[in-house]
DNA sequence: TGTAATCTCTCTAGTCACTAGAGGTTCAAG
DNA sequence: CTTGAACCTCTAGTGACTAGAGAGATTACA
């Protein structure tokens, strides 16, 4: 089993440069090369970019990811810091949607004001937000946009 | 009333490179200057700013932010593009709730599983990540972490 | 008026996790 | 043997800042 860049990103449904910047970043071991430099991959790579991608996908850090694939290379070490990375990823989680909840009924109240067919010296959403005090309690100062991927 | 950038980060929350940054991607007019070329702010700019720094805190990009200004700065024009771009973030806003929630609850389930105080070799937060038939069902391909202010 | 402390200036580079593109090489099918 | 797709490395760009260097401005106090 050889299998190509193309081949690994189709299987795994990562895309070819990010195979290639998980290795740049260390997460992949730098595989064997083809006589003309290509990557050629096995099943033990085909296997860890699969356990990457689905600690991505449930919004693990590269560090964090880094630090459980150590974890994964010495079986014999205690896996509570995996559990604690977990934990940890589990509460950034509750923390992101706490917040985001708290956005959500602000901006419905902001949305719900506003009837949309006036001139924008009227507008509920500009009023809104020029002035905090309409805003029904203080709202957390945070709660950015989230990277998704596409 | 003339404040230096320290006067307007302190009054509004928002740090001094932070206003210098947003001045250079046009959402703040370049300012008067002091005579030794220090940027000088009056009520204008204070009120802009907290306008800015409002809408932040609800998430919109700078990108929707400029187009809000842009409204603002032009009264006579309907509203509606606003509250467009307040329900478009609005919706963007339970994309990502709905998004963690998956999350969570797959974590949940991946955390309770593991007491924490075996080997890694029997660690289920490494098993769950390594096979994705481990899951409860397919879980979005999705979500990733979001970024927040300290 | 002198001086010291704090503030401000511009500029560059770093963060995270990729993504896009240039310009060149290798591979597999026909 | 040729063609075209896939591959290579490298650099730079994304969003929204943040950090730091090195130099100049302002302010408070003696």
């Amino acid at each position: 089993m050889f299998l190509s860049i193309g081949d690994l990103a189709t299987r795994t449904g990562v895309k070819v440069p990010t195979i290639r910047y998980y290795e740049s970043r260390g997460l992949l071991a730098a595989p064997l090369r083809s006589a003309g430099n290509q990557r050629r991959y096995g099943r033990a790579e085909l296997e860890r970019l699969g356990f990457i991608r689905h600690a991505r996908d449930l919004g693990f850090s590269l560090e964090a990811i880094a630090a459980l694939i150590e974890l994964q290379d010495h079986p014999d070490r205690a896996c509570a810091s995996a559990t604690r990375i977990a934990q940890g990823q589990l509460g950034a989680v509750r923390e992101k949607i706490r917040r985001l909840r708290a956005l959500e009924s602000e901006l419905a109240r902001i949305v719900e004001g506003c009837t949309g067919d006036g001139a924008a010296r009227d507008c509920y959403v500009l009023a809104s937000l020029a002035d905090h005090d309409l805003c029904s309690r203080d709202h957390p100062a945070d709660a950015k946009s989230s990277t998704q991927r596409s």
